[in-house]
RNA sequence: CGGGGCGUAGCGCAGUUUGGUAGCGCGCACGGUUCGGGACCGUGAGGUCGGAGGUUCAAAUCCUCUCGCCCCGACCA
């Protein structure tokens, strides 16, 4: 391709509206453009990034005998009222209606749509496992559409699904996926960890998150440092803190102190640290009053944490036997305890009593003298502990972080921040048999089929890509995905330089090499800073001085000096530098 | 949904406090000089000031309503 024919409008400026570094380049490298909130448009360079991409996923997934379909992205309302989403989505789902009144809605993601179409024409296990994907457009009005391609509206999805007629087969199937995943994001050059993760409304029971590692990524994860082990820390397990017995003997009595204006842990900790300087937040318990059920009768319940902790609401709602928490409004708390949040504590005052469970992270238990809100607005209580002055179920409760123990192999855990890019589900049977997709066994019994489902955000990895290639100057794309694996500039007005040049270009082309020519009327820095902008991995520049000497120039984008080869090198080296990426 | 911010030329912004003929930089067009890291000089085109209503002799500016976008949080296969 020609730069002075081709459509990619830089940009010099930094968007206004764009924070993140994918959101900013893309728009600057000329790749994307908004149209609307969390909707974007595609031009040329983003759209061969797209189909790099995807080509990849469409080999890898054909290899491991999986078979493309296209579903509609319009969808009629009763495949969704079947299972009970169409209400479950909430605002979540894109509605519409059609000219008759109709309702109908934008497909977020196609258990339903793709179980149907086997339910019709599976009948026997004969004609089992099946395994069918596609990439495909999908529609979620998100509560808020951030940071370019990362969270849209609309986003290109490769989704694929899973069907066998018995859990261990859909344990072999899911596996298949892991591994396909496995080669296909290390074929896109990207730093990840396949982490373990909540399988969220979608259904099921074992799923694993592929998080592409990035300081802008939404998601908290762990990983430890001394084996395999990694886990989104919505469901992260630590080594338990040290059990063992907790030695009371030492521990004063109970005491009452009034502490105006400390609201939070850490105007806590700076009024005792007034008495005493070594007093921490290690020594305080957080207590959270939680409510779940129905809005209008909530049940409460009570959450102890130690100060430096946070509550895993997950693991709260799990323990309690809910599908979810939330955390009380002020006004729920002073009608439940008979006090400010702030000063929440499992021991009430006489004028409250609660009878709400209370149930306590096991650092909790391990606290022989702790202070915790006196549940009397402007009051704590200090020396209390656990099985002395109030009782409370233990359990892991706390949200874990960088430093815990692996309960895996005792190693360290450490933090990253990780931006999900694939999610793979075994679903079992939560939509065949609500769906009743059923076949016929060996034995002729009917049986629900077992399913299983596999995501990567297409559009997302793109900009994920981004996020962990790129420097001041621009994108640093990974050969497998970038727009065009070489660039070849032109230097200068003159003539002889430019023939030269498109004739390196030509013998690219005819080697196979993807190349962009830039012969613009263009000054040199201009030409520098877009190939630098558009982040193409290799530049082969060719000015006056260099030819005069026979020579033309190579400079790898990721790194490195620029090199001087003889013209004639020029295309084995680059078709070495290719290869070389590839393996 | 809660909190904060922003809508003025294609892009980035000033002008709004204190109403009085709409400006700057980049980009774009033309001419000239320049040509290995986003050149310089000159000339020029380009704006319903997000929209509607109101106050006023007069509104980008004041008032009311409304639409859109961004950030933090809540939320999120």
């Amino acid at each position: 391709m020609r730069f002075s024919q081709a459509f990619i409008p830089t940009v010099k400026e930094v968007p206004k509206d764009a924070v993140d570094a994918s959101h900013i380049l893309l728009l600057r490298g000329g790749y994307i453009r908004m149209i609307g909130s969390g909707i974007y448009e595609m031009l040329p360079l983003g759209q061969r990034v797209l189909r790099k991409i995807t080509h990849i996923l469409r080999e890898e997934l054909d290899a491991s005998g999986a078979q493309e379909v296209l579903m509609p992205a319009l969808l009629p309302a009763s495949y969704f009222q079947e299972t009970g989403r169409w209400d479950v989505y909430g605002d979540v789902l894109m509605r519409l209606k059609d000219r008759r009144g109709g309702d109908y809605h934008l497909g977020p993601t196609h258990e339903e749509i793709i179980t149907d179409m086997i339910r019709r024409e599976v009948k026997s296990y004969r004609q089992l496992p099946q395994m069918l994907y596609q990439v495909q457009m999908k529609y979620r009005d998100e509560p808020r559409p951030r940071a370019g391609l990362l969270r849209c509206r609309e986003f290109l999805m490769k989704d694929a699904y899973s069907f066998d007629t018995d859990i261990e087969a859909a344990r072999g199937s899911y596996e298949t996926m892991r591994e396909t995943y496995k080669r296909i994001f290390d074929r896109l050059g990207l730093d990840y960890r396949v982490v373990e993760a909540d399988s969220g409304s979608i259904g099921g029971d074992t799923s694993a998150e592929f998080q592409v590692l990035a300081q802008s990524g939404e998601d908290a994860i762990v990983a430890c440092t001394n084996c395999d082990y990694a886990a989104n820390v919505e469901v992260a397990e630590a080594k338990l803190d040290e059990g063992g017995e907790v030695d009371l003997s030492k521990t004063p009595e109970r005491e009452l102190v009034e502490t105006p204006g400390a609201k939070t842990i850490e105007q806590v900790v700076a009024f005792f640290q007034k008495r005493d300087e070594s007093f921490s937040a290690k020594r305080t318990i957080k207590s959270l009053l939680y409510a779940h059920g129905p809005e209008d009768s909530p049940t409460f319940a009570m959450a102890l944490v130690r100060g430096d902790h946070d509550v895993n609401e997950i693991k709260l709602a799990r323990f309690l036997g809910v599908d979810e928490v939330r955390l009380a409004s002020d006004q729920e708390v002073g009608r439940v305890l008979r006090c400010k949040a702030g000063y929440v504590g499992p021991i009430t005052q006489e004028e409250a009593t609660f009878d709400g469970r209370v149930v306590a992270d096991s650092s909790v238990a391990a606290l022989a003298d702790a202070v915790c809100g006196a549940a009397k607005t402007q009051y704590h209580y200090e020396h209390v502990a656990l099985g002395r002055d109030f009782e409370a179920e233990v359990t892991p409760l706390r949200q874990v972080v960088a430093g815990d123990r692996c309960t895996e192999c005792g190693g360290v855990l450490e933090a990253y921040r990780g931006i999900e890019g694939g999610h793979i589900f075994i679903l079992g049977t939560h939509y065949s048999s609500k769906m009743n997709a059923t076949f016929l066994g060996e034995d002729g019994e009917a049986q629900p089929i077992v399913m299983g489902c596999y995501g990567i955000g297409v559009t997302r990895l793109m900009a994920a890509a981004i996020e962990q290639h790129h420097d001041d100057d621009g994108i640093q794309w990974p050969m497998s995905i970038a727009p065009f694996e070489a660039v070849v500039l032109a230097l200068g007005k003159d003539d002889e330089v430019k023939e030269e040049a498109k004739q390196i270009y030509d013998r690219l082309v005819e080697a196979g090499v993807q190349t962009l020519f830039d012969d613009r009327d263009e000054r040199p820095g201009v030409k520098f800073k877009d190939a630098d902008l558009i982040g193409i991995p290799i530049r082969v520049t060719l000015g006056r001085r260099t030819l005069d000497q026979g020579q033309a120039e190579m400079k790898l984008r990721s790194g490195g000096d620029a090199e001087l080869y003889p013209i004639g090198d020029i295309v084995a080296q680059v078709t070495r530098v290719i290869g070389e990426a590839d393996s």
